[in-house]
DNA sequence: CTGAAAGCGCTTACAG
DNA sequence: CTGAAAGCGCTTACAG
């Protein structure tokens, strides 16, 4: 235990015979130093197990090379897999990730945001697009890059990895009604803070509008992401003087508990009623029956979440990124409606989607 | 765009009229700063937008204020709920979490650890405790705390915040021999890097010749922790001659794999067949049939975690945890086994479990 | 309670 | 290709 614990580049420099200055080149552009010093610096820093301290780099290089990560839960199986893709990516580049949850509240995330601003982080990666401009502002002052992953457009699309929720769930909207669906029902995410769900929402919406078809208030309801919330929420739409004859969820754990609930009220789908999920998790192709949904790809969009961020910390001026493509995955959940019903409205289109 | 584009403690003084010590004293022990002065330096900062820089903080204060966790997976329900608890605690203790996985690889997990040294981290949050000796001789010369999950025992228990797994599953053995089972199958996770797999496949052994019991090598299978990987292993050892009665599976994804797998061919659970998990995730109290296993306190556990380390980083000397409880939660997938079968031995006790 | 000063361990123009 | 020197933006004994 001498009184100077921490073995510095100024020792490295001082055992290899050089400046610290070499040593510094030497880990972070090597080929601008001779090969021969080169070894004589590694023979030394491998003597000393001279290990650099961050810190000092990231105060001198002004560079923390730390990217911050906030999103809304990790308790679930759905940002899981595309953090690990995105750590993967980044963490070969050098980077290393900080993680944060908002728990889908604006205050949190809004907190951890300045957190990682003060860190300092390099970059940061958040989940949707919808915040008070201020943090968008504060961030940009800060002149860090940021990715907006799960969403493709909105104000920022430059900064958007992620796919179209409201287009993907009017796909799913359109196979209904060409299955001949008149009677939608709907478990949603809570959409104040939540443009994803949002988003899913309005693209339900907007593609029943388009056959004439809509989608009644008491057959819309708002439940957290927990498929204990969707089986109360499925046994609620199932229980009316007229349900639906497809239950469309925002979020795959609504399925999955709508499913279980269908099984215990002895609702057979998709004989009685259909069920649709939205995410395809592992779970969606082992529950019985199979379950329709939309396919998205997260692992992808994390990799490509770290790739639009890296580029931006090389500096390279970058495109806003395209659109990540969803796709209808139809299993055994859905089929058409137990028996002919009458629709709202003439002149519907049958097979259009 | 001035040339000096960032507010720095220095302007925070100038303004305020104080030198930047006390500024600095100001923002981390209030107490120590005369109340007046205090509301002129918060005036500035909020005046400026000051915002500090964590990199200088760390350099000077040799704290990053960063804790390092290495898990091995993002991408399942296992480690995303204590992670997420984990990151609470020590989130409003002021510390930032960085994560990595090592996807269940040593040399990756080397690799994570040797970056976070660097970075550095203030502390380390690992899971499991079998690893190169050389390892954790590194990370005591950086004399920076560390804490051991998922384990409660081994070489470091001072450092362990888990709970006994061979434990756990020797009291599923007792369980499952009570109910009459004899001849044993186990799918188990791998066990040559993952000491948890270990524990709990040398638990289920132990427990089984206390009952002069034992487990035939044709009837355990090592496989990844994946649905497919179950089902997979479910099918070879209910395709052999002599199947066993009971299925013993050493994580949760492989007895959800068993249980579907059951259900395609045909096998009926708990009739033919009983099946055990190991943590009782969600879906064990959802599938058909729900799923007799061990609770483990995974959220509890990254809270203690995070209590443990923070109290370490105030330089408390801190006892060995407690192991933490597990639950054998009996339900619908274990029943007696099918019809009376010899056990290979006599003088079988029942009900000691 | 407060300030002047040294220092944390690197990086990076600048000059050669 | 290399070195001397300044500087990154804080914290912290030390003295008062």
């Amino acid at each position: 235990m001498s009184r100077r614990e921490t073995t510095t580049l100024e020792d490295v420099a001082r055992l290899a015979g050089v400046s610290p200055a070499t040593v510094s080149r030497c880990m972070n552009q090597p080929q601008s130093v001779r090969a021969e010093k080169r070894v004589r610096i590694q023979g030394a820093i491998d003597q000393l197990g001279y290990v650099p301290n961050g810190s000092a780099r990231a105060l001198a290089s002004r560079r923390s090379r730390m990217i911050g990560a906030i999103l809304p839960s990790l308790d679930n199986m759905l940002f899981g897999g595309p953090l690990e893709a995105f750590q993967k990516e980044v963490g070969s580049a050098g980077y290393t990730v900080a993680v944060a949850c908002s728990e889908y509240d604006q205050q949190h995330e809004r907190v951890h945001i300045r957190n990682f601003l003060e860190s300092p982080v390099d970059a940061l990666l958040l989940v949707g697009g919808h915040r008070d401009p201020n943090i968008y502002r504060q961030i940009e002052r800060q002149g860090i890059p940021y990715v907006l992953t799960w969403v493709s457009s909105g104000d920022r699309e430059e900064h958007c990895v992620g796919f179209d929720n409201a287009a993907a769930s009017a796909d799913l909207v359109d196979y209904l009604v060409s299955l001949g669906h008149r009677r939608f029902g709907m478990i949603s995410g809570f959409t104040e803070h939540n443009d994803r769900a949002g988003a899913r929402l309005a693209g339900v919406r907007k593609a029943l509008a388009r056959h004439d078809l809509s989608l009644d208030d008491d057959q819309l309801l708002h439940r957290p992401f927990e498929p204990e919330a969707g089986r109360d929420a499925f046994h609620i739409l199932m229980s009316g003087s007229k349900p639906p004859t497809v239950v469309i969820c925002g979020a795959e754990p609504h399925a999955y508990g709508a499913l279980f609930e269908a099984r215990d009220m002895g609702i057979d789908v998709p004989g009685q009623v259909s069920v649709t999920g939205f995410d395809d998790m592992w779970l969606a192709s082992q529950t019985m029956p199979t379950l329709t949904t939309i396919r998205t790809p997260r692992e992808e969009m994390g990799r490509q979440a770290a790739h639009h961020l890296l580029a931006q910390l090389r500096g390279e001026r970058v495109a806003a990124p395209r659109p990540l493509e969803t796709t209808l995955v139809v299993r055994k959940s859905t089929a058409a409606p137990p028996e002919p019903f009458p629709g709202p409205t003439k002149g519907l289109k049958r097979g259009q989607g």
